[in-house]
DNA sequence: AACATTCTAATGTCAGGACAAACTATTGAC
DNA sequence: GTCAATAGTTTGTCCTGACATTAGAATGTT
């Protein structure tokens, strides 16, 4: 078979062994190296000639295989996921889908305040009678033209928040320099009609379709950080992800 | 700390150790014995309390860390993160959902054809040219309420479909006794406005909203098993599930 | 009292070995 | 020639052991 799947793996630097063959894998499936459909050698012949043991390509594989890029089966053995599966959903915020894009997103802070939490949101963030929140409603556009519209709500006890940032910053960026890393996040994606309030700021009609999207984010202490209420142009946005059996 | 998390570990039984002890953390966690922001005793004590090794208590902690249930940070320890964090979205169908639920769905198939395949279709399911597939469009209420209107496309040549088994059982259900093991799907969420068909399919009225999904589903040998597009009403439907960084 | 240093506890990474289970393909028997 | 038993390949599970890295607490110094 001859892979020649021509990795190269540095014991030198901080990065994990294991994570440097998911990188070199979804590297040579990404330039084609390796076809969609086509067998990977085995484990153990892979390990070897890498000079790893089995434990760590095996992880690495289980990466590429909860990402949804190979496919494994025993006694046969493992093959590249046929083709144009997309990426999963990842933990990011749509500021960063679209830098990472090449789009440039512009942010325009509709309101802001600095207020004490009502009942549903001292729920969705676990916090107790009292505490004061961000709260703080956005606009965001890529060139040029209106996306989404957001409206969020963030614990105070962890970075300072002001509108300038916001509107230069994205929020993910804002908190995690505020040292928050982010673990998880639990959303909810739903349709609804656009009223008369979300239309014009769209520049849509009343009546359009929209996407909207609920969430709250959890850092790494286990603190729900933020939560939020987005809606976005059915016309130029929609979520995908791949799923995957475990 | 003395945790008391009262697990049991069969060695006789067919399912692997890691995974009992993913099923018993979660039922602790679901009945409340391990309350959500606690945390849990380090994995070494924990593998031992158990007479497991590290390694396979780790592979269970692994896997409730990525379905969110978990947080680890270095240094510190184990978290329980929930509270009313969500399931993930799982790769399973709407039936099995509704089933799972207690609801009892019923379906009705408005068309069936044994057709073959156009450009579309053939790419998306990745098929040679004069193949033929499976094409229909399913009605599924749940209540004697429309919930959500199906059209799928589904090759032909793994198991034979009829419009009585569909009528009865779900499309993944039919394909799982065919012997197919799914592996993974991809899949887009949106919104669109109801049209003058869908409206009245639905019980509902033009240009209400309605979350939209298509999907294609591989197996475990890599073959594109069905793809298809589905709307569901925005009122009785939503998306929800829990991302998880890595 | 404030700060830097050291220590400890916990998870993160990696190795090497052993056996089990599932699928394929070949072989053998009828 | 068809079908069943068998052997071989590959992934799945599990073990023991070792060291690295990080976060936070304790300690000591100024």
């Amino acid at each position: 078979m001859a892979n020649q799947l021509n990795l190269r793996i540095d014991r030198s630097s901080p990065v994990p062994l294991y994570h440097q063959v998911v990188q070199g894998i979804e590297a040579a499936i990404h330039t084609g190296v390796l076809e969609p459909g086509s067998r990977l050698e085995n484990e153990i012949d892979l390990a070897a000639q890498l000079n790893l043991s089995r434990p760590t390509m095996r992880k690495a594989m289980d990466e590429l295989v909860r990402s949804g890029l190979l496919v494994r089966k025993r006694g046969v053995g493992t093959q590249v996921v046929s083709s144009q599966v997309r990426r999963p959903l990842e933990l990011s915020s749509l500021y960063d889908d679209l830098s990472n894009n090449g789009s440039k997103p512009t942010t325009d802070v509709l309101s802001f305040s600095h207020e004490e939490a009502d009942a549903a949101i001292r729920k969705a963030l676990q916090l107790p009678a009292g505490a004061k929140v961000y709260h703080f409603a956005r606009l965001r556009k890529v060139g040029g033209k209106p996306l989404a519209l957001m409206e969020n709500w963030v614990r105070d006890d962890i970075t300072a928040i002001d509108e300038a940032a916001l509107a230069s910053q994205g929020l993910y960026g804002i908190l995690r320099n505020g040292g928050v890393n982010f673990r998880l996040a639990s959303q909810r994606i739903g349709a609804m009609i656009a009223n008369d309030y979300q239309a014009p700021l769209l520049e849509t009609t009343a009546g359009s379709a929209l996407v909207t999207m609920e969430r709250t984010a959890v850092d790494d202490t286990g603190r729900m950080v933020e939560t939020g209420h987005h809606v976005y142009r059915a016309d130029s946005y929609s979520f995908e992800m791949t799923l995957v059996q475990r």
